[in-house]
DNA sequence: GATGAATGAGACTTCATTCAT
DNA sequence: AATGAATGAAGTCTCATTCAT
């Protein structure tokens, strides 16, 4: 079986990376628009414009080319988001605000990616999330190492305990970051900012945003914060 | 077509109120496991006992069944979330919590709607998030009222946007929510808390420690806090 | 799985013997001519003037289409060849003769089912044939009996084992039906009679030539012998 | 067509005997093991350790490996077979014996091959039994002159044409080699031997019960009978 | 001559939808 | 109104064959 398996990724990673890209994001944006069942093998070979028997030439089945395209989300989540930030430089205001605008340009580079990862936590796609589910925990760390770092630097207030705020925290990275892939949450973000539909809502506008309601727990001055443009 | 539309919807609506909900919870708990293209008419008429062809008398095809759980979702929200929590009869720390147990009874009872309803955010169900986006209005408006209110009776700390305080809170329940229904996010939230996979994660320990977080803003004492059990 | 199996059953017999009838016969056809894997599903319903969707509500799959086809198969054998020869009415070389007849009429009406049948045999085919296997027992038995029947009659001439002798008629029959389906034995027989491929071999000339060889055993005069037409 | 067949003929028999020996082993294990139609160019590739591209170097496709294998089979059964036994020693019986026990060692010897060969009589393997066809007048022929030969010596009890007792004891041939090589044979042997499925069916039991019968038509006396073991 | 990746027709099967009863 | 058999397009996957290297 895992020899079998080899074979395929054996014949996948002798293309070019090039190619081997060129057939992830296809697929990536096939499964972001429709669903991991809504999308079709054929439709995913015309986008990356090979055979539809070349496909199986590279995965086993349509499982396993979800799971290469799940491979390849994390490896731009690590790569893009988590080693940039595993210290932080300056006050966790900036970190947080860092790290914000990070999940912006990499939902601007890789939306479909980002999609279906976000996608992981429908409760269909189990079958799935349960290979990823390490993941959570260094994240979970991370965040809360950020927090405790900044309390000891004097930048939480008071009387929080810092996984309750990593949580809280996190939870802003997730909708933030489900808001620029999702409609529904895009919508539920002007909503609470009370912007009309016609306004541009740039992620410059949520960052902010959101920076509002975080500052309050940190011993930080207005003047800091993050222009609204 | 509006009419077509509506002589299915009059085929349906004459049937006992007992038939129409065994149909829509047949529905709702094929869609909540296998998501709107992995279920099947056939997996539906047999859950709810009716023949296939039926089916086709009361819904014009399987994107208008769908948009009737959703509605039925939308309701049960309105009759068992919403319409009890219009008014905050004691502090908003108290209303809070009761939001909680709310939602974590209502998951309880409804699990396959509500779970039909979370999935609305999935970025390929647009064709459908699209005809529900107006209850966010509603949603954001009231709890940027309850916190408004709060405001004004002091229990709010200084320094704070409404509306930002108010997506900080409802964040949390929409991820609150969303862990009582996938296990991606009921792992998130253990990796928060610090929670072995043996341990039991209980409804009442989550809200304990999103309270926990929750109280920072609020002009509250410790001692009236959730009692973890 | 049994009630799966009996919901496709069901489907299928509540059709009119003669629709039955018809797809058996398609599929025998198919399979006859192509054997089991050349032969292709599409190819089968448009010979049964059905659509491709409707042979999946009859049968589950393929495989379970060939067994309904065997089961007609043996269904026919049955009727039509043992049911006919459980007595013998007169001698041993009679009922010989009437057996190989009859074997000759079936391949006549049949030649589809036969041909499946007779295939069975083929090495590759074991996956199906151990269903089969009680059958043999029956059929040795039969012939058997028979002719321990005429030795006692003094039908049979001294000093040859019931079984062993059995066993040689039964291979006069087995390769006689061959002869009938498949055109590798019929020129075999040919070969054996030395008759030019320009002569026509009816089956009246091939009975008589087995029966030229089993009088041998039997006590029995050349006069009485089958006329050669 | 001729010439462009000939070039893949070529090129194949430049190849050492020993390779393409191999090839011809596996092509004839997948073909005897999965039938034509099942068995896939990329296994017997695979069995015969060459390159997808190599075979249709050699072969022009499908058919002409599956008919050079074929070429094999015969060349098999003349080398192993027939040119060993084109004159009779001793008695007709010992021949008999003789030629048993040769067919059960060239299966022993070369099962694969065997079993494509005895497939040919399959109906749906007409396509290639044409091809073969000439050899059985020689088979018919040399058992008519050995049946011939043995009557002349008085081997042979009066009464019985010789063609019709050469094609009997050819089928005993016929029928203890499919033996050797289907389940389906086998398990009729074992129903007219009366053995259970416990106990072993050796060759050696299975010619002592075909030597039974023959035996009648010859003027042969018991104690030369084939010791049964 | 050899390789093995690529092709694409076609295999089996499913399923939303229609329709005769 | 209800049934459930029928449809056929479309889905996933396989495989004999070709072709660039």
């Amino acid at each position: 079986m895992l020899e079998e398996l080899n074979e395929f990724l054996n014949t996948f990673q002798k293309l070019p990376r090039e190619k081997q890209l060129k057939i992830l994001d296809a697929a990536a944006e096939a499964f972001a628009s429709k669903g991991y069942y809504g999308s079709g093998i054929k439709d995913i070979c015309e986008r990356a414009n090979i055979s539809n028997g070349a496909l199986y030439k590279y995965f086993l089945n349509k499982e396993e080319l979800f799971i290469a395209v799940l491979d390849r989300c994390q490896q731009i989540m690590v790569e893009y988001l988590y080693e940039k930030h595993t210290k932080i430089e300056s006050s966790i205001l900036n970190a947080i605000e860092e790290y914000l605008k990070e999940i912006a340009e990499i939902c601007g580079k890789f939306p479909a990616y980002l999609t279906v990862y976000a996608n992981l936590g429908s409760p269909n796609m189990e079958m799935f999330s349960e290979r990823f589910s390490e993941r959570f925990k260094e994240s979970g760390k991370y965040i809360y190492e950020m927090v405790r770092e900044a309390k000891k630097r004097g930048e939480v207030i008071e009387g929080i305990d810092e996984r309750a705020l990593g949580f809280l925290i996190d939870n802003q990275f997730i909708l933030f970051l489900y808001s620029m892939l999702s409609d529904y949450h895009e919508k539920r973000f002007r909503s609470f900012m009370v912007i009309e539909d016609e306004v541009e809502l740039t992620s410059e506008k949520k960052i902010a945003f959101i920076m509002d309601s975080i500052r309050v727990f940190l011993n930080n001055k207005k003047e800091e914060s993050y222009p609204v443009t």
